[in-house]
Parts: C-alpha cells; sequence; structure tokens
DNA sequence: TCGTTTCCTGACCATATGGTCAAATGAAAC
DNA sequence: GTTTCATTTGACCATATGGTCAGGAAACGA
C-alpha cells in the first residue's frame, strides 16, 4: 500500500529552494546545454551547496526534466490568447503578441525548450505526442474553421501554426546572433518594431488584413 | 621564419579521414550537444579508434569548430540565390526554397549551428561579428532597394531576414517536433506543401504578389 | 523540554571523459 | 634496400562529474 502522502511540514521552504534552483538551472541549462551543464555550477549559480540541490532532486535528468516542464506551461498559456477571439486578425495578433512577450521575458526556458527538442526531446517526447498534439489539432481546426467563414486566405494551418512558433522563438532562440548583428541588445522600441513586423507580414500574408 | 609548409604526401588518406570524422561528428553533436558529446561516440559512429581522431583534430573544439564553420559555408552560399534576382518575388522566393533544402538535406549541420548559436556563439562568434553582419548588411540594402523601387512593402528589412532564417530553419531544428505532430517524416509531397506555404505567406505579407 | 521530521552539507566514491604517448605499420622517395 | 615521414592504435593518465552518505542543525508539535 502506498504512503498516505501526509503534506509536508514545511512547504514554504521547498518551495523557495526549488523556485532558487530551478531558476538558477534554467540559466545553467540555456547556456551550455544539458550534456555541458554540471550540478556544480548550477549551485554555485544558486549560491547552496552542491549536495542541497541533490535533497530537492535527484538527479540531474529530474531537475531538468522539471525546468523543461515549467516553460512548457508557459508556452501552452500563451494559446489562450488565441481562443475566443472574433477571428484572425485578433486572435493570430494577439498569440504572436504574447510569444513574443515570452521570447523576452523568458528566453532561458525557450532556449532549454529549443535545445530538448532538437536533440529528440528525450525527455518530454510523451508531451510532445499528447498534449501539444492536442493543442495543435485544436488550433488548426480553429484556423480552418476562420478560413471556411472566408475570414482569412486558404494556408495550410500546420505550417502556420509552425510558421508562428519559427518566427516569434527566434527572438529568444538566436537572441544572440539577433543582438551582435543589432550590436546590442533590443531596446523596447526594437522589440515594438519586431513585434510588429512579424504580425504585418504574416497577417497581410494570410489574407486577414 | 615560419615552416616552408611542402604539401603533405598523402593527402587523399587525410582529406577522406577528415570526413569521415566531420560527418559522425555533425551528426553526433547534433543529436547530443558540444557538451553531451563525446569522442569515444563520434570515434564509433566514424568506425574509427578514438586516438585516431585526435591525431587529425588536436581537441575536441578543433572538430566542433569544423563541423560549425562547414555548414556556414554552406548557409552563405544560400544567398547566391537571393542575389542578382530581377525582384523579391524571385530573390526572396529563391531564397526560401534554398534555405528549406538546406533545412532537409543539412538538418544535423543545421542543429549544430543553432545550438552553437543558442550557446552564446563560443567558438563562431568572431563570424557573426564580420562575415555574417557584411551578409546582412548587403542582403539589408538590396531589400531596402526593392522597397524603394515600389516592388514590395516597407517592412524592416533586418526583420523580414530573421523571420526567412526562423521559418525556414524550424524545419531542420525543430524537425523532430514536426515529425511527431506529423506522425512520422513529412513526405516529398509535404515538403512541397511546406516550402508553398512558407513562400506563399511571407511574399503576400511583403506585398511583393 | 523532548522527540520527530525536515533540511543542510562536507567529505567521499565510482566512473567517464578528453587527451597523451610510444611503439608499430605502411607507403612514398631516393 | 634504406630512409623518411605520415598514419594507426592500444594502453594509459589526470581530472571532472554525478551521485552518496553520515552526521549535524534547525524547526515543529506535544
Amino acid at each position: 500500500m502506498p504512503e498516505p502522502a501526509r503534506p509536508p511540514r514545511r512547504p514554504e521552504i521547498r518551495q523557495q529552494n526549488e523556485t532558487t534552483i530551478c531558476r538558477a538551472a534554467e540559466k545553467v541549462f540555456a547556456e551550455a546545454g544539458f550534456g555541458g551543464a554540471t550540478m556544480q555550477l548550477i549551485a554555485d549559480v544558486a549560491g547552496l551547496p552542491k549536495a542541497n540541490l541533490h535533497y530537492y532532486f535527484a538527479t540531474k535528468e529530474d531537475l531538468y526534466r522539471r525546468v523543461v516542464q515549467n516553460i512548457f506551461e508557459i508556452w501552452l498559456h500563451a494559446a489562450e490568447a488565441m481562443d475566443n477571439a472574433p477571428g484572425p486578425v485578433e486572435g493570430i495578433g494577439a498569440y504572436i503578441d504574447a510569444k513574443m512577450e515570452i521570447s523576452r521575458r523568458h528566453a532561458d526556458g525557450s532556449k532549454v525548450w529549443a535545445s530538448e527538442v532538437m536533440h529528440g526531446a528525450p525527455v518530454i517526447q510523451d508531451y510532445l505526442e499528447t498534449t501539444l498534439r492536442d493543442w495543435t489539432k485544436t488550433r488548426a481546426a480553429l484556423i480552418q474553421r476562420w478560413i471556411d467563414e472566408g475570414r482569412m486566405a486558404a494556408v495550410n494551418p500546420d505550417h502556420l501554426l509552425y510558421m508562428l512558433w519559427a518566427t516569434t522563438q527566434h527572438y529568444a532562440d538566436f537572441g544572440h546572433q539577433i543582438e551582435t548583428l543589432n550590436g546590442g541588445p533590443l531596446s523596447d522600441r526594437q522589440w515594438q518594431d519586431a513585434k510588429a513586423s512579424v504580425k504585418t507580414i504574416i497577417l497581410r500574408g494570410i489574407g486577414a488584413v
């Protein structure tokens, strides 16, 4: 019989330390990749002894899995911007805004996600096959409805979704390249410009404006 | 005084072994990242003893650098599709075709490049600042000329270039995600569909058709 | 105060990894 | 045939790394 799973007696400490560790891990994983990241470095960034990390996360992979799940949650959450929109201009426009904001605010998480997928999704393959698959089907259907209603041109919904992901995440995943070409981090104004450019081209590209 | 640098006595062997090693390395680096890749695994994939790798490439980083440079060459080469085009429809259309083809034929190399940039371009920062920067400036100017000539809408050339890179490379870097959602590798027809979708949306998006 | 549970951490270990080296092999040059 | 130099490779090494553990500190409930 499994344990009754009593609630822990000091939840705040656990909560806070896990957050600290995850934040440090996200940064290190983003900079070095899973293989290049070391528990020692994560510990240093978190300002904790290495053994303390292993108290909260049994293995490096456990910690990594948590970080990936965290960003995945944020990622899915952005979809709400798209639902309940009257049409593609509002829906896709809001989705682009939301995903650009994620690229700006959670660049590290985005990189970790990208890295995970690029290496064949060793730890979140099941998420791809279940949650993400459902998510994609639902939104592709939504786009198809807009097409059927004559609110946008007849484009392949799947490829449109890939394009939305690619374009917005590029600003996080390839942020270093963009910053190098730009001669420094994008200013507020340049971020606005980026958002506007992406929205303009895509919305016009799908014949929604 | 430096050595007269006599030509090597057995160039074919060197050539061939370096190619074999690079091909294996590209695959392993793409799958595991720089930190996760091991010289032993690369050696196994190449079918050579590990010590032999170190005979041709002093360090893991040297080998990695070569792989990154290789894909960068291919990458730059694709730009020729864009130059000497009469207008944006032909130029950008051909560029998209070329980059989509690279995503399909050199998916591993593309992933290595993406990984390198994502981790802050530790070994090719100078390339970004020189070659790529010049490349980008030239093409942005080309796009600006097309805009000035009234052949396309007034979009920000830099962000358009980012969009082209992002959208096309996505099919390589996130190929695993796409395959999972697609229920298997893209067929020839689906690749055509992808190309057509990207071209249609972007060319219409920039008001070139 | 006392017992219990959670939390903390320095010291330690087994293993994997990048890299070295010396001796052997083989091919071209003379 | 001999010399010379590129190539090959098994054995080896120093180090870094993920993970363990035992013992102690701190907090909580009674």
